[in-house]
RNA sequence: GGAGACGUCGCAUAGUCUGGUCUAGUGCGCCACCCUGCUAAGGUGGUAACGGGGCAACCCGUUCGCGGGUUCAAAUCCCGCCGUCUCCGCCA
């Protein structure tokens, strides 16, 4: 949710935020009106109520005939406070829904839609060149199979397209690769947690998930409960409702937990192998930190995505995503994209946003400030490591003979395996 | 799945039966000040959030788990839901 004092002080930020997005401007416009009719119809009301609470007083000290009278006027009275609040709680909930509707203020990004991100650097070095190392690498799903790693036939079988098991070295591959991603966060001081992935309607709305993109969420219609696509649903949440202490710094978690997306409307893209599935693990940092210190913050969790990508040694992109591909609650959002070297192309593996206050605001976390008072903290959040990274592993760590090279930063948490070699 | 108890201002608790004197009392904690050579003890005052109005001092409203209802008036009465605890059953 956006803040009303901004919306009343600067609509033409508003507005040239929903510009930046391709979104609607006139959702601002729509907005300020039922603010307005909030606030007369909420000023009557209150009024109202204010002499209805004194002529209640009246009522209790009074005797006999005084007191029929009484009654009969405020009788009267009670109808027409009635009436005040059922339109001033009509007009506030109008105002709700047209607040909840707007996403996030855009704060840097630059303009236009999916394909207008700007790369920032180039990082990891440059990518193999295998025609010089003189053979065609294999795809990951190819590779996989020969490691006895990925088995998406019997995912199929058992649980429909983009389903997958991960099998002998390949499901000890993710553990490693999770497990070294919370490692680096513990040591930078961040909380483990391992997360609820069902929630309630108010924590999935509150994140933002339920807006452009609700097709994205599965939903559990008879238990009232959603599953996440990420753990950051359920961090965000868990502090909502409460006055947090910030005062020695930013908040950090980083959440372990499964992740599910339905992929809705990506038919056909991504078919093969694990890239786009509908189930996969993931290590996520959040941070809660004040407003002022969130770019900062934002930064942090960069660097620290990216100290992981050093670790499992894959050149990457650092892109600056468009304010027309930013998710909802997103004010700036900066991805790490591997190369991927048997489509030559980039493949995202991190995903850090900063949402400002906006999720704050609508899950109810605060900070007391020094005056006393409280307001909104900020929300981050950056992946540090998922299932797909196994992709750009394997492809880039790939020999000739199929057999795929462990990067040194990962070999602690397999055994001090140097190779995984094809068992066909 | 069944039965019962409970949910109040940071924590603990009073208030609910018998609706209005609740502007929610008290203790603890916390903050400020006073007293005391230091410490301990003591004294005085303050101590929720959100919204509306006002330059401000301040005023008004909402919130006693959540949502409805009854009533001129609800922490208090009625209905539904959620959560916690205890017991029973069932499953592992």
């Amino acid at each position: 949710m956006i803040d009303l004092r901004l919306l009343r002080d600067d609509p033409d930020a508003v507005r040239a935020s929903q510009q930046a997005r391709g979104d609607d401007p006139t959702l601002v416009d729509s907005a300020l009106d039922a603010d307005a009719r909030r606030r007369s119809s909420l000023t009557e009301f209150e009024s109202l109520r204010a002499e209805q609470k004194a002529m209640g007083k009246q009522v209790a000290k009074a005797q006999g005939e005084e007191k029929a009278e009484l009654l009969t006027r405020t009788k009267h009275l009670a109808e027409q406070v009635k009436a005040r609040q059922a339109e001033a709680q009509g007009a506030e909930k109008e105002l709700d829904e047209l607040l909840y509707a707007i996403p996030n203020v855009v704060e840097g990004a630059p303009p236009g839609g999916e394909a207008d991100f700007v790369v920032l650097r180039h990082e990891g070095g440059t990518p193999r060149d295998f025609a010089a190392e003189g053979f065609t690498p294999r795809d990951h799903l190819d590779l996989g199979e020969r490691l006895g790693a990925i088995d998406t036939a019997r995912g199929a079988k058992v649980s429909g397209s983009r389903f997958y098991y991960l099998t002998g070295i390949g499901a000890r591959l993710e553990l490693a690769l999770l497990n070294a991603a919370m490692d680096q966060a513990v040591t930078e001081g961040f909380t483990p947690m391992i997360t609820p992935t069902l929630v309630k309607p108010e924590t999935m709305r509150g994140t933002g998930f339920l807006g452009a993109h609700a097709d994205e969420v599965y939903r559990l219609e008879k238990d009232d409960l959603y599953l996440v696509g990420t753990s950051e649903v359920a961090l965000a949440g868990y502090h909502a409702d409460e006055i947090i202490d910030l005062s020695a710094g930013p908040r950090r978690y980083a959440g372990w937990s499964a992740c599910y997306r339905r992929e809705a409307g990506s038919h056909g893209k991504d078919v093969r192998g694990i890239i786009r599935v509908h189930q996969f693990h993931k290590v996520e940092m959040f941070s809660y930190c004040a407003p002022e210190d969130a770019a900062a913050e934002h930064q942090r969790l960069l660097a620290w995505e990216e100290a992981m990508l050093a670790k499992v040694e894959l050149p990457y992109r650092v892109i600056d995503t468009a304010a027309g591909d930013l998710g909802s609650s997103a004010a700036r959002k900066f991805d790490c994209e591997a190369w991927l070297p048997t489509q030559e192309r980039y493949l995202e593996l991190t995903s850090t946003s900063n949402c400002t206050t906006f999720q704050a605001r609508r899950l109810g976390v605060r900070e007391r400030t020094e005056d006393g008072s409280t307001r909104p903290v900020a929300t981050l959040n950056g992946t540090l490591g998922t299932t797909r990274w196994i992709v750009a592993l394997l492809e880039n760590h790939q020999q000739a003979d199929g057999s795929v090279r462990v990067p040194a930063g990962l070999r602690p948490y397999l055994g001090g395996l140097e190779v995984l070699e094809p068992v066909r």
